[in-house]
DNA sequence: CAGAATAACTGCGTACACGCAAATTTGCGC
DNA sequence: GCGCAAATTTGCGTGTACGCAGTTATTCTG
């Protein structure tokens, strides 16, 4: 099941590794916009169409820098939990623990949430969680359940999606109050571990629920 | 609260109109692939800058105008249920309700859905659901569930998304069974309205625990 | 180990997205 | 009506995204 990865797969992650890095080194140098997709595939020793062949925007080479393999972290962690404990709790803690370490590149991100273009490249990473999280939750679910799995691990990245907003939200500008009205009396915008909880507990009844039923 | 709109804004949605139209026209008429923003402007008796003021993507406009206003319908169509009827209910019915009617535009669906980037648009689109979701929910829940109501209402849209890929899954090519591995063995891929129902299910246990409590 | 098959890299060409600043249009108080 | 402030439209310029087809590198098969 578990090849060993040949020289070709090598290469493909070693130049997507080169250009993430080649990416976040010169954004930090020449500031976030004074980067342009040429500049990172000349550093990564690429073309700038191979470039486009791993990244699909200029963004996403610098926020993947700091987002590193954030899924294949969170799908692990959710497995690691022993079989007891309750799937909605291994899920936040997870995803709590998982999120809240950085790597180390807590300034960059500093950085990149300044620009409005990166800001939101670092929240649609959230949406890639979903696949390795569908995985592990339907392995706890059973067959039966890989429909429920779906539904609960792109909810679950919606939630990390609505909390990374909320926490980021007093370093970008005070935005229109919009038609919502009644959510901009009170931002509460306390520390990320706490957004990512409060968003993700509304969540816990519905993985209760799929735990307890078959499918 | 309610001020009767300006010649202004009736301009602006007079424009964002025919754009949409205009979109929609041209693409049945020579094929989705054979139109450039330019053509689209064109039609709609604007400059080409003006387009990319009002959508952000060729393909944008196109399921617009299948898309119309789906958003606010939804949310009304909620906000219309008689108060004593579950929240879970109120929101799952008002969805397939408003997601089954496509406005008479359901060759233009099929004509759209067929190719890679105009399907992915028109699955984007369920994430502008959300905002108008959340403002009713939240109505429902009360001040301290407004936080609980915006992750309701995200969730909302994920499972939405996820109904619309399942449905016109056998529209698209077959898919690489990925990572998941499990989720490929069986594909109901059964009417809109059924893939709706089951991908708002697994939510409903969110809605009942959050109508329970007070925030 | 040779040759076929498969996958990745590259250059080219086209169309697109969008920041910017000037020109035009609308709203409003007088 | 008049003129000012705010919002919208527009042209321009730059950088970007990606389909396509040819080349090169890796893997598979006998």
């Amino acid at each position: 099941m578990t090849t060993p990865p040949g020289l070709r797969e090598r290469k493909k992650q070693a130049t997507r590794a080169a250009l993430r890095e080649a990416a976040l080194r010169l954004a930090v140098e020449h500031g976030p916009d004074q980067v342009r997709v040429e500049d990172i595939a000349e550093a990564a020793g690429v073309s700038p169409r191979t470039y486009n062949n791993y990244f699909a925007s200029r963004e996403q080479a610098i926020v993947a820098a700091v987002t590193a393999d954030r899924e294949e972290r969170i799908a692990a962690a959710v497995a690691a939990r022993p079989a007891g404990v309750r799937l909605a709790d291994a899920v936040t803690d997870a995803v709590v623990e998982q999120c809240t370490d950085t790597g180390g590149h807590e300034r960059a991100l500093l950085l990149i949430t300044t620009r409005p273009a990166l800001r939101e490249a670092y929240l649609d990473t959230s949406a890639g969680i979903e696949p390795p999280l569908t995985a592990v939750i339907a392995e706890r679910l059973g067959d039966a359940g890989a429909h429920t799995a779906r539904v609960l691990a792109a909810s679950v990245a919606a939630a990390v999606r609505i909390a990374l907003e909320g926490w980021l939200r007093p370093a970008g500008k005070e935005e229109a109050a919009g038609s919502t009205g009644a959510g901009a009396l009170v931002l509460p915008s306390g520390s990320l571990p706490d957004q990512l909880r409060a968003a993700l507990a509304p969540l816990a009844p519905a993985f209760d629920a799929a735990e307890r039923r078959p499918g």
